[in-house]
DNA sequence: CCGATATATTTCAAGCTTGAAATTTCAGGC
DNA sequence: GCCTGAAATTTCAAGCTTGAAATATATCGG
């Protein structure tokens, strides 16, 4: 008989997880592109500049590229990039770390986190049209699952 | 006492959907990471193309740039580029359309469609191994209700 | 102090992505 | 047959993203 390669048996497991990311996905999608639709119209800014500035306002006294990249989750050489913008705007800035020259931390500057205050707003509301479809229990069992759906490798809790 | 500027309340429920919104991004920037270099170490891949190749499958008979780019969900000119090089790889072409000279349509060559279903079977795996958390019914009840969180803006079904 | 190894960051090439402008072709009215 | 506007695609500049290589500094054993 016809034995195909040693591949694993697509199983129906397997394809009920694959819909639900084919799910996840497009929801991803499809708000992601309203909110940089928005961010770019209203604000003449970017997503992964929200990011950044989101995380460097979570804390306040500054954090180094590497906690910033690795609380993105995004590259080394990415943040880089976006930090350098955002300093050229006058937005963030960075402050070398005294017992140590090879890092920085980099800091929101007043005008920063008045912007990302007015961005901030904004982007809640955004999100909440966007994903308003579920009462207040739904969205928070929904959240829950998802959490328990990643098998394992997490690591930073909120 | 102090009255901030004139910004729409941060309401309860808009911090539920935002809280939701971070979960859906935390789930989707882990499987992706997981995804992307699986398709880089063993097919020596990238997520766009294994997208654009995966859309190309199901429409066996081709579709036009326009189709490709409006499944996906991408700009225009995007498709173009991952398509060229595609095309540079032999695994995907495009054939002129009789009646209109305008446009092409884009079909996956045999060789795409071979290499594309050993990455699909992969992938399937791979998805339910970041995934699989989830009991065969609640992965399902998920989905239905990630559908359903989105208030409007729908367009193509599955 | 030296050398080796580890850390923090930047640089770089390649590819992805967008939105807007440019091209080419089509279709319909006149 | 033209003209005008619509449609399909490409081109383009700017920014995002990655993984790997390069730089610079720190730390530690000897």
């Amino acid at each position: 008989m016809t034995k195909a390669k040693e591949r694993p048996a697509p199983s129906p497991a397997s394809k009920e997880s694959l819909r639900l990311w084919l799910r996840i996905l497009k929801v991803q999608r499809m708000v992601e592109a309203e909110l940089r639709e928005r961010l770019r119209v209203e604000f003449d800014t970017t997503l992964p500049r929200f990011d950044v500035m989101s995380a460097l306002y979570r804390y306040r006294d500054g954090m180094k590229m590497s906690e910033l990249s690795r609380a993105l989750k995004v590259s080394n050489g990415n943040v880089t990039g976006i930090v350098d913008r955002l300093a050229e705007d006058g937005l963030a800035l960075r402050v070398p770390v005294p017992g140590d020259r090879r890092a920085a931390m980099v800091r929101l500057t007043k005008r920063g986190v008045e912007l990302f205050e007015a961005q901030a707003a904004a982007h809640e509301v955004w999100v909440h049209e966007a994903l308003g479809g579920l009462e207040g229990e739904e969205s928070a069992m929904v959240a829950r699952m998802l959490d328990h759906a990643l098998t394992e490798g997490d690591d930073d809790a909120e």
